[in-house]
DNA sequence: TTTCTTGTTAGCAAGACTTGCAAATTAGAT
DNA sequence: ATCTAATTTGCAAGTCTTGCTAACAAGAAA
């Protein structure tokens, strides 16, 4: 996603407005890592700007993806994701924490799908899951199974 | 996933009752490769045992992932999808459509992810996202934008 | 076969997430 | 200062999935 100021003036070329709604957002989005659900992104929001509407985060979330800025990531678990991160990235998920690490993969470019030549292949996308360092802690500490489903990831399975 | 009557066997062996009505989803699940979503199943149970529950179709797909035998797919778009193939295989989707091929991948072992020395990795998932050869067709008459998103895959975006 | 126990089903309410809609508001041009 | 079209809000509504519970049925036991 590009710098505050740079989205102004793209707004603006593009006839959209300046709001101050979206200002802020541009800020709270621009170099976030943290892959926020609109709702989290709306909480920070209201910090900043008591009655700002969760309806207006969630257009503001779509404009930005129509126009390229960043991206929808959907790993299960109930809510969206956004990340502002244009770079040629993956995600690594705590299957625990539900936490989301961008990552730079080396070898995506020799991966080769075997029987689909009907297919005009534009995007690849890969997930790793796995168990972060904090949680791999406390697991060893509650004697966790290490198949247990995190509670983010098993949302949508059994809540 | 196991056979309708392997599965017979795993789940009276766990104490879970062989009902008509899982017997049914054991069979209409058992090799699709449709990954179809609940409402998708429900419908064709629906058409051999009218009166049948899509709560019931929910439950039996929660049970059977759970015990391992089938995974969910969330690639966007709205309803989780059901995938009874358990072999080492990734998936592609048809951003136009929006049909999902199970497909064999080489090269994945030889992925490197960068800079998560702090996660234990334990599965990975690839997504390609591309055009199937009908939708491509479709698209060279109505001159579509090759970068338009499909109905499937916007669902959440701009329904 | 009848009985009994316990797991299941069906249906509907409700919860989570996201979008549609319309009135009130405001950015930016004139 | 005025005007017009884009925005924001707030709420209703839509989609997908799960919670809850009474009625029901599978499988064990007698």
């Amino acid at each position: 996603m590009q710098s505050p100021t740079e989205l102004a003036a793209a707004y603006r070329s593009q006839g959209r407005k300046l709001t101050p709604q979206r200002q802020l957002l541009f800020q709270l989005m621009h170099g976030n890592d943290k892959h926020p659900t609109a709702e989290a992104l709306f909480a920070e929001a209201s910090a900043q700007m008591p009655g700002i509407s969760l309806r207006t985060v969630y257009q503001t979330l779509n404009e930005l993806a129509e126009m390229g800025e960043l991206q929808f990531i959907d790993i299960g678990g109930g809510a969206t994701r956004f990340d502002p991160n244009l770079d040629d990235h993956h995600h690594v998920v705590c299957v625990d924490c539900g936490q989301i690490r961008d990552v730079h993969v080396n070898g995506t470019a020799a991966l080769k799908p075997v029987g689909i030549e009907d297919f005009t292949i534009n995007e690849i996308g890969v997930v790793f899951q796995g168990v972060c360092s904090t949680c791999e802690k406390s697991r060893a500490k509650s004697n966790k199974t290490a198949h247990a489903k995190s509670p983010a990831l098993q949302a949508k399975v059994s809540k």
